[in-house]
RNA sequence: GCGAGAAUGGCGGAAUUGGCAGACGCGCUGGAUUUAGGAUCCAGUGGGGAGACCUGUGGGGGUUCGAGUCCCCCUUCUCGCACCA
């Protein structure tokens, strides 16, 4: 029986010992943090107004996606650390945004209905209930009547107007796209499924299979999303991460004439950032999948070894042929010849697959001489390799450095640097006609069709007269339709797509018979433009009213994970940009300030998963030690943006912590006499409170608090108004305790809602101060001056302490470096 | 390979216009109180040394009266991208 005692969840704080008096119960987390959970919820304290004077502050997390595991440790921290900055906004005097709602399309969850049979929307909306009563608990402030749920068809009837708009512009399109397709599940895969280049859960052979697919035109913005960066208050590794991905390069296009035995007239374009080093071209270059291998195959001598190449090509998957890097393979096409227009002079032509179809136009004027990969693949094949920058030795590598040499063998050009040469080439190039300037980037179009079940339906129907028709926006939501099975299918069609009576439907441009789009988009749709809804959820005629917009965007801070800084970031940009075009919204971006956290490992050091075994649920969490602590202990872990390991017994130290506060209280007496000392404390941590929570540092916010409370500990009595203060610098960290002890204080108002303390700093000052004495830059010793005593007095005062008197004997001074309030520096030999 | 970041006690981490290294917390040690302790309170806690002192921020150089902090070189780790012409 006693082991089941001592090892029962229950609160440790409840068994301390009885405090002095006995007049204040005990800290009884549980019981206060319902208490005021509720009281701020039947007052609506946390609504955001769509009509107040105030100034406005919309602070955004990255909504949650509700898996089936709830909740784990990991998503509070951003939650807490944001809802830290939406509690001080208020308290400064805001009209706060801080909305919550759920990504809730995805994968796992369709994964586990073919799993388990269960409708996607059952398990969606009973994991969505566990994540908002798992939330609720941990008393985050948001505005919980903006609510919103992706995969609601008055949400979804908006992602798919805006995809009707981007058909509109010409900004989507389809395309044959490879996708991954597991020979074993016989079902198509997302990236992140394949692991290893195998399927992630069953472990099968992942292939490519082509399919036209719907696409977004996102590069058409690549300049733009780029450009903009400068607008924003983006982390600098998250500006770096999005201008890394979108990948910028200039350079030029050039036009080499191709001749094969037809006499036909061809040329190929290429493009490169080096035209710098046109003379010194030994081999052309086409991807295996570029138009002109077909159109010259036939004119090859050697078709068939071709043919051969071209398919084995096709049947390697990404993973191949990305992974293998250090072989390079290729085929020559014998008696095709290409004509250098520089220099006139004919060199072969290849194919090879590290030359990609994607990127550029998708084949290469090779040179081999100031190339890595062209030199290695010269060497292989035995290419001539031609110096036309002297600086290094090509015998050996690849002379590839921009930023010397001198530019040799290349007519015009010779005795330039590369930076000259490649100005100088370019102006000839366009000069001569058969090339010019250009700047291509590595973003590619984004493939916006899943052959899945659980995603938004693409509101498009493909006529055989009239093409691909968009459905009438008055026809929106396309509500997804009910399926008795959930996998896709053998051909690697959506389930939509056994639906006769869904698929099979009328042509709203001609009324005759046409099919529905059976694709479904992916994740990321929804995701890119929801903290615009939360402006305006209920909006049945807009995604939200233009005055809303216009008062509440752009969004003024938003936190996520790092995870998230390329794609989800650069995508909802993307659609944000474009909404901005036509007019939807009225900033060119979306977010001012972008931050990010680092992850929450899990006790062992590793990354926090239900196969490691290393999960820790937040409710048991809450259970033993309450949310204050829990939400201190995420804010005091460690500095905002590193991983870090979870601790549980880091987590009772906060708890020991709050304990402690709670005892404060009967210490707090009208009578107590101020201490300058504590009043200077005092405002140091206002300052350092406010400061700290601005720049992301709330571990150090906290334990200015703590330091604070050890301050109040060890005096006889606290004045009511320091005591004050420091609930109120509490509470955004620990609201519930703070409500709690500001109503025993004698408030009827909320914390919530009082005024943020300001600091004075006047009280800061100081009257004398400390300082050190260096002998030879080694510290012997220090004392107590007043603030900006004379030099003189301080040289003196050093010189005649007394742990520094010995460490002078029988030495001459050399010199005495002063620092007026800090220290005297005594250089002796 | 490219880009970004990091390395400080037993652990998480503080400290940068260069000026007392280790704030704050965890853990640990000793003590008090207690029927009991994963409760609470008090004291201590980088390493070495009985001590005055010596030594110490991944490694090696440098600048400086003075370097965790600035400069050069190197090592290791984390994250993102990766044949991008």
């Amino acid at each position: 029986m006693k082991r089941q005692t001592r090892n029962s969840k229950t609160n440790f704080a409840i068994r301390g010992s009885a405090p002095a008096g006995g007049i204040v119960a005990r800290y009884n987390a549980q019981e206060i943090e319902a208490k005021w959970q509720k009281r701020w919820e039947t007052e609506g304290v946390f609504c955001a107004s769509d009509d107040t004077p105030k100034p406005k502050y919309y602070l955004l997390i990255e909504f949650p996606y509700p898996s089936g595991q709830g909740l784990h440790v990991g998503h509070p921290r951003s939650y807490t650390a944001l809802d830290v900055v939406a509690r001080k906004r208020r308290m400064q005097g805001y009209n706060v945004l801080y909305p919550i709602g759920w990504d809730a399309f995805g994968l796992p969850t369709e994964n586990f209905a073919i799993k388990t049979g269960e409708h996607p929307r059952v398990v969606t909306e009973r994991n969505v209930n566990r994540f908002r009563i798992q939330l609720k608990r941990l008393g985050f402030s948001f505005d919980w009547s903006r609510e919103v749920d992706t995969t609601d068809p008055g949400y979804y009837k908006w992602t798919q107007w805006i995809f009707l708009k981007l058909w509109e512009r010409g900004l989507a399109y389809r395309t044959e796209m490879p996708i991954n397709w597991c020979t074993s599940c016989n079902v198509g895969l997302a990236n992140e499924e394949v692991v290893g280049g195998v399927c992630e859960r069953c472990g099968g052979e992942v292939v490519r299979r082509v399919k036209s697919q719907w696409m977004l035109r996102i590069t058409t913005y690549a300049e733009r999303l780029l450009a903009d960066l400068d607008t924003v208050q983006f982390l600098d590794k998250i500006k770096a991460q999005q201008s890394n991905w979108i990948g910028r390069s200039t350079g030029a296009e050039v036009d080499f004439p191709v001749r094969a035995r037809d006499g036909a007239k061809r040329s190929m374009r290429i493009f490169t950032t080096r035209p710098d080093t046109l003379f010194g071209v030994t081999y052309m270059v086409l991807s295996p999948e570029h138009r002109l291998v077909d159109e010259l195959l036939e004119l090859c001598d050697n078709a068939d070894a071709v043919r051969e190449y071209v398919r084995a090509a096709s049947q390697k998957s990404d993973f191949e042929r990305t992974e293998v890097i250090k072989e390079v393979t290729g085929v020559e096409m014998k008696g095709v010849r290409v004509l250098n227009p520089a220099t006139r002079a004919e060199v072969p032509l290849w194919i090879a697959d590290y030359v990609l179809i994607s990127y550029g136009t998708g084949a290469i004027m090779a040179v081999p001489g100031h190339d890595e990969r062209d030199w290695r693949f010269a060497r292989k094949y035995d290419l001539p390799v031609v110096e036309v920058i002297a600086g290094g030795d090509i015998e050996k590598e690849a002379f590839v450095d921009i930023d010397r040499g001198t530019l040799v063998n290349s007519g015009p050009l010779n005795g330039l640097r590369p930076d000259e040469a490649i100005v100088k080439m370019t102006d000839i190039v366009e000069r001569e006609g058969y090339g010019k300037a250009s700047v291509q980037y590595r973003l590619r179009d984004w493939v916006f069709s899943r052959q899945r079940y659980w995603g938004e339906p693409i509101p498009m129907v493909s006529c055989p007269s009239c093409g691909w028709v968009p459905l009438p926006e008055n026809d929106l939501p396309l509500v997804l339709p009910e399926v008795e099975n959930y996998r896709t299918t053998d051909t690697g069609e959506s389930p939509l797509a056994l639906l006769a009576d869904w698929v099979n439907t009328t042509c709203p441009s001609c009324g005759g018979a046409a099919k529905r789009e059976t694709d479904t988009m992916p994740q990321w749709a929804g995701s890119s433009w929801y903290f615009l809804r939360y402006i305006d959820p209920h909006n049945d005629r807009a995604l939200a009213s233009s005055e809303k917009l216009q008062y509440w965007t752009p969004v003024d801070w938003y936190n996520g994970g790092m995870e998230h800084t390329t794609l989800h970031l650069l995508y909802s940009r993307f659609w944000h940009k474009f909404l901005y075009d036509i007019g939807a919204v009225p900033t060119p971006e979306p977010y001012a300030k972008r931050t990010s956290h680092g992850l929450i490992l899990g006790e062992n050091g590793e990354k926090m998963s239900k196969s490691r075994g290393n999960v820790v649920n937040p409710d048991e969490m809450v259970d033993k030690y309450g949310a204050d602590s829990f939400r201190l202990y995420e804010m005091f872990m460690g500095a905002f943006d590193q991983p870090i390991p979870w601790s549980t017994q880091g987590l009772n130290g906060m708890n020991r912590f709050l304990y402690r506060v709670w005892e404060l209280l009967p210490k707090v007496a009208a009578d107590a006499p101020e201490d300058p000392e504590t009043t200077r404390l005092v405002h140091q941590s206002i300052r350092k409170v406010t400061e700290d929570i601005e720049a992301i540092k709330f571990n150090t916010a906290v334990a200015q608090l703590m330091t604070l409370s050890n301050k109040f500990q060890g005096l006889a009595g606290i004045r009511p108004q320091d005591f004050e203060i420091f609930v109120l610098l509490l509470a955004p960290f620990a609201p519930h305790i703070a409500e709690e002890l500001w109503e025993r204080s004698g408030h009827d108002s909320l914390a919530a809602t009082a005024p943020w303390p300001a600091w004075d700093d006047a009280k800061l000052a100081v009257d004398s101060v400390t300082i050190v004495v260096q002998v030879n830059g080694k510290l012997r010793d220090s004392f107590q001056a007043p603030v900006d005593s004379p030099k003189e007095d301080l040289e003196k005062a050093a010189r005649e302490a007394e742990k520094v008197r010995p460490h002078l004997q029988g030495k001459t001074v050399r010199k005495v470096i002063v620092v007026p309030n800090k220290l005297v520096n005594i250089v002796a030999n």
